[in-house]
RNA sequence: GCGGGUGUAGCUUAGUGGUAAAGCUCCAGCCUUCCAAGCUGGCUAUGAGGGUUCGAUUCCCUUCACCCGCUCCA
C-alpha cells in the first residue's frame, strides 16, 4: 500500500489536501493524471447508467429494451429541512459516550448515575446505568458491585449532569469492572456544518449533503413532471458528498469529502425484487468490465443489525466489494445496492406537504413508489483501479507498471520519436496533432527511449507508438503493448483506428 | 476516539549542540537507431509551533500528518 500511495504522488496521481501546510486529514487532491482517471471513470458509469443503460430484465415489460435514466446534478446545499425529514439530523447527533474499558458506547442521555456515599461523604462513587433498564436488573447490577441498598436510598444524578461529569474518574460504567473508563460525551454528528450568508447566526445553519441520493428524492416530482418518464425509470447523479468521518483512513478509501456515483431506480413496490436483483447484476458485471478481477471481487448481504435506517424493512442491502491491499484477505465496500422501500418520499412527503405518490396513467392505480439503490464510491472506485492496475514487474526498467484497462488509463498512448533528430521529430509530431483530436495521447521526445516507455509503464499507459527511421521509409510505426512489451508494426494511416478499437470497454 | 510506531530533497539513505552529505529521480543541454546507458550543469530537505541554549535538525514540550492494531463507518 506504502509503494502504491508513492507512486499516486510521485507520477501525480493523488497527492494529500494541503501538502504544503502538513496536509489535513481525510482530504486528498486528484492531480493531473488522477483526475484524467477519475473523470474516465465517472464518465464510463454515467454512459453506462444514463447515455447508454442496460436492456431491462425478463419478467418486465422492459424485457429486451433499454431502462429509462435520466440523469441530475442537484446542489450540495439543501434546505436544512430534507435532512431532518431524511433522518440525516435526527438520527445521528445524539452525545455519546464510551467505555474504555469494555469498548462499549452509549448515549450519554440514556445514562443515569446512581451514588450512595457508603458513610463517606468525601468520596462518593457513582454508578452508571441504563435509564431503560428494570429495577430489578439495576438492583442485580448493584448488588453486583457490592451495593445491596433499596433503590430509593440512592441519589439518582442525570449522567450529564456537570458534578458527575467533572467526578469521571469515579464513574462506574454500565458494563465496567472498575471506575473511571467511561470518556467524556461526544457529539457525533456526522454532517458538515455551514452558515448562508455573511452574518451566520444558529438560524442559518446548513449541511454539505452526506450523500447524493437525497438531491434525486427532492427532485422526484421535477423530474417526473417535465421528463416525460414513467416508473419504473431512473434518476442518476454523480457529485460531491461529505462526511465528517470520526476516523479517516486508508487512502483516499474512508476520506471526509468523496464523491459518490448514485442511480435511484424508481418502481412499483411488487417488482422490487425483480429489480434489485437486476441491478445487482448489472452493476457487478459493470466493475468487471472495466478491469476488476472477479477474485478481488465479493458479493455481499448485510446482516439486519448492519442496516442503515432506511433499509431495515425491504430486502436489506447488497454491497459489492473489492479486495483493497489493506483490508486483505478481506474485503472492503464498493458498491451498495439497497432496498430504500419508500421510505425517503414518505419522509419527504410528510414534511414538506408535498403529495410524491406516483400515478400509473395505464392502470390509473397511485402508489408511493419503491426505490432500489445502486450507490458506487467513484473515489472508492478510484482506488480500486490503481490497486488492481499495480503490478510488480522486476523484469522492466521501472519495475512497476499500471495495468490499466485501456479506457481507464488517463493517457492512452504515448507518441516517441525514437531519437530527437531528422525526421523522427516531425513526423511525431504530426501523428500526434492528428491524435490528440480523439485521444489523451502525449508526446515526448527528451531522453533515450528506454526511460520514456519507463515513465509509460509507470502511468499505465496502453500504447506507445515509436517512429524510428523505417517510418520514414514506409509509414509504418511500432506499437509496444505495455504489459507484454511486445512490438508490432503498423501502417501510421492505422494508428487512430487501433486506438479506438482497443481502448473501448463497455 | 484509544494504544503503538515514524517524520532529513520526489525516493532511498548519511550525519551533527556550530556552514546538512550522497546516489537515484526530476529539469536544461549534449550524446543516443528500441526498454531508466553516458557526459555537463541545475532545482530541491531537517513536518509545524514553542522552550532550553551564545547557537537546536540533534535535548524538552505541544501540535500536525502518515503507518500498524483496535474502534467507528448513520
Amino acid at each position: 500500500m506504502k509503494d502504491i500511495v508513492a507512486l499516486c504522488k510521485r507520477r501525480g496521481f493523488i497527492f494529500a489536501a494541503s501538502d504544503i501546510y502538513g496536509g489535513i486529514n481525510g482530504f486528498w487532491d486528484y492531480g493531473p493524471l488522477g483526475v484524467e482517471l477519475k473523470n474516465n471513470l465517472r464518465d464510463l458509469w454515467w454512459k453506462s447508467m444514463v447515455l447508454c443503460p442496460p436492456l431491462g430484465p425478463k419478467g418486465t415489460a422492459y424485457e429486451g429494451q433499454p431502462v429509462d435514466i435520466v440523469g441530475l446534478d442537484s446542489s450540495i446545499i439543501q434546505n436544512p429541512k430534507a435532512w431532518e425529514a431524511s433522518g440525516h439530523v435526527g438520527g445521528f447527533s445524539d452525545p455519546m459516550v464510551d467505555d474504555r474499558e469494555t469498548k462499549l458506547r452509549y448515549r450519554a442521555d440514556h445514562l443515569v448515575a446512581y451514588s450512595w456515599n457508603k458513610g463517606n461523604a468525601e468520596k462518593p462513587v457513582y454508578i452508571a446505568l441504563q435509564d431503560g433498564m428494570e429495577d430489578e436488573d439495576k438492583i442485580k447490577r448493584l448488588k453486583k458491585l457490592g451495593f445491596s441498598q433499596e433503590l430509593s436510598e440512592y441519589t439518582r444524578t442525570p449522567f450529564t449532569d456537570p458534578s458527575i461529569l467533572a467526578n469521571l474518574d469515579k464513574v462506574i460504567g454500565p458494563d465496567a469492572k472498575e471506575a473511571g473508563t467511561l470518556t467524556e460525551p461526544k457529539q457525533f454528528n456526522l454532517m458538515f456544518h455551514t452558515f448562508i450568508g455573511a452574518t451566520g447566526g444558529e438560524e442559518n445553519k446548513a449541511y454539505l449533503r452526506p450523500e447524493t441520493a437525497q438531491g434525486i428524492f427532492l427532485n422526484f416530482k421535477n423530474v417526473v413532471d417535465s421528463s416525460r418518464v414513467r416508473v419504473p425509470f431512473g434518476i442518476a447523479q454523480i457529485g460531491k458528498a461529505f462526511r465528517n468521518e470520526v476516523n479517516p483512513r486508508n487512502f483516499i478509501f474512508r476520506s471526509r469529502e468523496f464523491e459518490q456515483m448514485e442511480m435511484e431506480w424508481f418502481c412499483h413496490p411488487d417488482e422490487a425484487k425483480i429489480w434489485r436483483d437486476f441491478w445487482f447484476e448489472e452493476r457487478s458485471k459493470f466493475w468487471k468490465a472495466i478491469g476488476l478481477r472477479s477474485d478481488n471481487l465479493r458479493m455481499r448481504q448485510h446482516d439486519q443489525d448492519e442496516l442503515s435506517h432506511y433499509a431495515k424493512a425491504g430486502l436489506g442491502t447488497a454491497d459489492i466489494e473489492y479486495r483493497f491491499p489493506f483490508t486483505a484477505p478481506d474485503f472492503g465496500e464498493l458498491e451498495g445496492i439497497a432496498h430504500r422501500c419508500d421510505f425517503d418520499l414518505t419522509q419527504h412527503q410528510a414534511h414538506s406537504k408535498v403529495k410524491l405518490e406516483y400515478l400509473d396513467p395505464v392502470t390509473q392505480q397511485k402508489f408511493m413508489p419503491h426505490v432500489i439503490e445502486p450507490a458506487a464510491g467513484l473515489t472508492r472506485g478510484v482506488l480500486a483501479m490503481i490497486t488492481e492496475a499495480f503490478t510488480i514487474d522486476p523484469n522492466r526498467p521501472s519495475g512497476v507498471y499500471l495495468d490499466f484497462h485501456p479506457a481507464l488509463a488517463p493517457k492512452k498512448a504515448a507518441i516517441l520519436p525514437l531519437t530527437a533528430k531528422d525526421e523522427h521529430p516531425v513526423i511525431a509530431t504530426k501523428l500526434y496533432m492528428e491524435l490528440r483530436n480523439d485521444f489523451a495521447v502525449d508526446l515526448d521526445i527528451k531522453q533515450n527511449i528506454g526511460k520514456r516507455y519507463a515513465r509509460q509503464d509507470e502511468i499505465g499507459t496502453p500504447y506507445c507508438f515509436t517512429i524510428d527511421d523505417q517510418t520514414v521509409a514506409d509509414q509504418t510505426v511500432t506499437v509496444r503493448e505495455r504489459n507484454t512489451m511486445k512490438q508490432e508494426r503498423i501502417g501510421l494511416d492505422h494508428v487512430a483506428e487501433y486506438l479506438r478499437k482497443n481502448i473501448k470497454a463497455i
